[in-house]
DNA sequence: TTGCTTACTTAACGCCGTTAACTCACGCAT
DNA sequence: ATGCGTGAGTTAACGGCGTTAAGTAAGCAA
């Protein structure tokens, strides 16, 4: 208890709670993150928790949702560094996703890796949202397309394609099933290269 | 135990525990996949298994290895039905790659979705032995490069930034990540269009 | 017959998420 | 001042989990 008066004053015990959590999940992983665990840190029953949250993936989709705001924050911040010049920044945005996973396992394992049948479908405002990330793609595509350097077929079918190969390759490297004799930066920027050259109008351009 | 006479003579629980397991696996999922499931599903004690596998980790091993065998099979097939077309078998080589995932989800979580923290090292020999399913499009990339119908700096890196690719590719359909309105094989053809293209010389060559 | 081995079981430990029922201090109306 | 409701938090319990330690019973060898 004496512990428990470090506390802000009250009320915000569902901060605490999220704090806590979040503190936990960057520290031990996902895996290790219990309920009981994040209420003995700060001196609660584990009880008090569902005061605050339906249930655990109610509180994992409000660790989410942070998640998903640090991202289209790292996004934005590079995206606005590039603004009138899409190849650029459509190759910083692949580099931004791929550090922000490699930087943030914990984050991007709840993020982009649990299946859905374990966990409550994401609420549709939230998925909303989530969505967000991809716009960043999906505009730089749709500018290069209209300035003529990228060959786009449907700008949201490839930003999508584009995620896919960004979240592959942070997925094998985050579960280490990367060939190890692999230099970890050679992969990436293969990785990255492959994605960029299949949309780049080469120089001596493909349509006549 | 009137149950128990159905068993194969006996010895063999040891298989018997793998193929329930299997069964389990493919009809619940991995997350409900629990030692005392098994063993209530073939009337035995949950502690027998442990009299044939170590713990959880090595028969999820041995599940990984029967789904890495599968796969292998899946693509022997298809790269022998396009010999000498470099081009043409890298192309069904990810279609079917693909739709190994689809159709095998819960094999394909085991195999490729599970990060190591949770699991026990995979271990080498067994590692080893899934790599070859990478050489398929190794393969495919260097006889392709010798053909000069291919564009490849280094095949083993090239083959696992294909790998990635078509890994994220199946993640996010399986994890139901993919924009509703985008089309499922739209999405899919998308994908591995794009990662052809990153590799395949066009006529108007890239090198003068 | 005794004793060893093999194949298996029972009981238990310490985790987990979650529910139901409780306590207890505070603020308010009487 | 007294009683009461309410909100915030608790304890106890349920059924699940992986795993270990100790026990048991049948079969076989000497």
């Amino acid at each position: 208890m004496a512990v428990r008066s470090n506390n802000a004053q009250n009320g915000d015990l569902r901060r605490l709670i999220l704090d806590t959590a979040r503190h936990l999940l960057v520290q031990d992983g996902y895996s290790n993150l219990s309920m009981r665990k994040i209420a003995s840190e700060i001196d609660y029953s584990a009880t008090s928790i569902y005061l605050y949250f339906d249930n655990k993936d109610v509180l994992l989709h409000a660790l989410i949702d942070e998640g998903m705001k640090q991202l289209f924050e790292a996004l934005s911040n590079i995206a606005e560094q590039h603004e009138d010049a899409p190849l650029e920044r459509l190759e910083a945005l692949c580099g931004a996703f791929i550090s922000f996973g490699l930087s943030n396992p914990e984050y991007y394992e709840i993020m982009f890796q649990l299946r859905p049948e374990r966990m409550e479908r994401y609420p549709p405002e939230k998925y909303r949202e989530a969505r967000r990330n991809l716009d960043f793609f999906r505009s730089a595509l749709d500018e290069g397309a209209s300035q003529d350097v990228f060959d786009v077929d449907d700008p949201r079918v490839s930003a999508s394609a584009i995620w896919a190969s960004l979240h592959g390759t942070v997925s094998l490297l985050l579960a280490e099933r990367v060939d190890v004799r692999i230099d970890r930066d050679d992969f990436i920027q293969a990785a990255i290269r492959q994605t960029l050259r299949s949309y780049t109008r080469s120089a001596t351009a493909r349509h006549p």
